[in-house]
DNA sequence: TTGGAATGTCAACAACGCTGACATAAACTA
DNA sequence: TAGTTTATGTCAGCGTTGTTGACATTCCAA
């Protein structure tokens, strides 16, 4: 069933040929690229009994310090009760702390401390060198057509998350 | 700390030009990227109460059929009892089949019944349609970027089951 | 002042990783 | 042939991280 090119039509919009082997390749690749992608800080978070929801918390509360909780909670697609257990160890161990808003008192507001930020520091450092030597393996142009699918590929509220998580940046 | 450039030299083998900033909009795309990516087969799991590990498993015994435990362990990158237990529930909801091996009886052989089949189909359709999606906007010499980012972003034992699958498949 | 939003907490449950221990059958080896 | 190793399965237990549901508190806003 469903073999062979399942692609856009001839006359059309598109001169991709896509087989359904082409695209179940680049479904392989996600797969095992995202478990290369998270192996070296999951080596490090199991050292210390964390794990990737934690490094996901350290990692967007250290991109945008002073981030509510609930802005926290959208960026990160879970629930409040499972982003607040981890949000409690990670205060209770003393790498993030919750300052009570100034002008809505309800809202709690994220940042890390020293501690916090060695930590975050350490592990974006391995992530990064594996994406520093992909990016340099597989070169310039490949970069821009890596982030152009993936892009593509996010949810439509990802993608705006992603695209104001860039703005902001740097 | 290590703010700003961090590439590679100037003289060096690369053009790339390597911001901190720029490698963690890399790490950001691939986890908003692999959100989309799962979503949809996890629409369709939830509902029969399955998760990703169950998909794997039928994904790459579809791939291989015939595939014996052992070999499916070195692709997913889990433990026996981890896989196991999945491929139990599988086995008795009559999705996976396990044969005794000919040659060395030790081995199970596995295989997707009609029915296991027809869920494989069902979930790598609309994984397929996202990754068409993705592919058609982002343009085909995006593609080969992406695929050549992904396969260097591989851990090497993940590359060569990668590209094992790759020669078999087709 | 009442309703709702933001947050926190408690309890329970499920998926899915992990380790350790043990059983069995087959295959290799000395 | 006897002993070891390999492949697999099973049972028990644990930890992380997702889920729902219920309920309390605080505070803003109509």
């Amino acid at each position: 069933m469903a073999e062979g090119r399942s692609g856009q039509g001839f006359g059309g919009e598109s001169l991709l040929f896509l087989t359904d082997e082409q695209l179940r390749q680049g479904i392989e690749a996600m797969f095992f690229a995202y478990s290369g992608f998270t192996s070296d800080p999951d080596r490090i978070l199991a050292e210390i009994s964390y794990g990737r929801a934690h490094h996901r918390a350290i990692h967007f509360i250290n991109r945008a310090p002073g981030t509510t909780v609930n802005n926290l909670l959208s960026i990160l697609g879970v629930t409040k009760q499972s982003l607040n257990r981890v949000l409690r160890t990670l205060i209770s161990d003393g790498l993030v702390e919750s300052r009570v808003g100034i002008s809505d008192k309800r809202e709690r507001h994220l940042f890390l401390t020293t501690e916090g930020k060695a930590l975050e520091a350490k592990l974006s450092n391995t992530q990064r060198a594996r994406m520093r030597a992909a990016y340099k393996d597989a070169g310039p142009e490949a970069v821009q057509g890596f982030k152009k699918v993936l892009e593509a590929m996010m949810d439509a509220d990802m993608r705006r998350a992603y695209n104001n998580l860039r703005e902001n940046g740097q």
